[in-house]
DNA sequence: ATCGATTGCATGGGGACCCATGCAATCTAG
DNA sequence: CTAGATTGCATGGGTCCCCATGCAATCGAT
């Protein structure tokens, strides 16, 4: 009947939850918005930068596993909007840092968690049992997919400058 | 020390294996590109497209669990790349009925499943118990996210004009 | 037959992402 | 000290996605 391979009903399944999931984020990113004036992304990044006392751009890139290019737009947005200051810092000029403002961390403490919410709720709504289930479930595909190499990061607060500069050469993102 | 309420190690993790997935999913689409000169979206539609025949913009879109005008933008340019052919409806004219040129059906022979393929790949590579066990888990969490009465879809194939006309009317797509 | 709903698509606007680049500031050799 | 390699950000280009609208075709009821 059909020309193509079929994969099996779980993955497709998978594949079909995990469509839902990411298309809840969405909507309730832009709920946020609407509620909050700041996108989820935004909001995401404003949490990042709230545990963080100051960061620059690609720390904060790094922490949050997006591209440095697009913290760099959300961070202007913020910035624009008064929630985040950036400031060129001094022992770098070409390095900025970040901070949260007090208007931004009002934004942050009248949204808690906004953004992903509903995905937190619902993880939490889950059985410890459940969830504990399908925290390892889901992190052994991630494992599976060679995605672990891409870090946890957030360990290094990294406030110093370059200093100890680990020339670590295979740092690249893109397996290009 | 850090003023927010701090979600459990499990959520932040389940958190962010997903990000890195759907991270994963774009990069994939853009491979996808640069091999077959369409993208994950694209390939997605095309695949969608490829069990049924000939069918309308709405319909594609419920199968695809995506926005009307985001499947009409994705469906134009296969159309202008000669994948996918769009005839005015003879019974409806202002439906348009869509179909796979011969040339489609060949970039979806290349490209078999494309796009998903790491995370296919990743989940097939998962011993059977696992792929269950991860399987249920994440539908257990969409089922805790009431996300299930966004339905499976794709099963009405739905060749037939309006005629059966199921009027259920809680079909929206926004909760708002 | 006609006027007001309802469809079915297309478009414009906005946000998120990523890649490739451009550019300035730094660092590193020579 | 100076030229080349390396950072750290910003920008422009392109895709995806959604919402709100606009417009034409169809349906419904009078």
């Amino acid at each position: 009947m059909q020309s193509i391979p079929f994969p099996s009903a779980e993955v497709t399944s998978v594949l079909d939850d995990l469509r839902r999931i990411v298309r809840v984020l969405r909507e309730s990113s832009r709920e946020a918005e609407a509620r909050l004036g700041v996108s989820g992304a935004q909001l995401f990044v404003l949490r990042a930068l709230s545990g963080a006392g100051s960061s620059s751009l690609n720390a904060l890139a790094a922490r949050t596993h997006t591209h440095q290019s697009t913290v760099s737009v959300v961070v202007k947005r913020l910035v624009e909007h008064g929630l985040v200051e950036s400031t060129v810092s001094e022992r770098d000029a070409r390095r900025i840092e970040l901070q949260l403002t007090s208007k931004g961390r009002g934004v942050l403490a009248r949204a808690p968690r906004a953004g992903q919410d509903r995905l937190i709720d619902g993880i939490e709504g889950l059985s410890r049992s459940e969830r504990r289930t399908l925290a390892s479930a889901l992190h052994r595909l991630v494992e599976t997919m060679g995605l672990l190499d891409h870090e946890p990061e957030m360990f290094f607060e990294e406030a110093e400058p370059a200093a100890r500069a680990k020339k670590k050469q295979g740092q690249r993102r893109g397996t290009t």
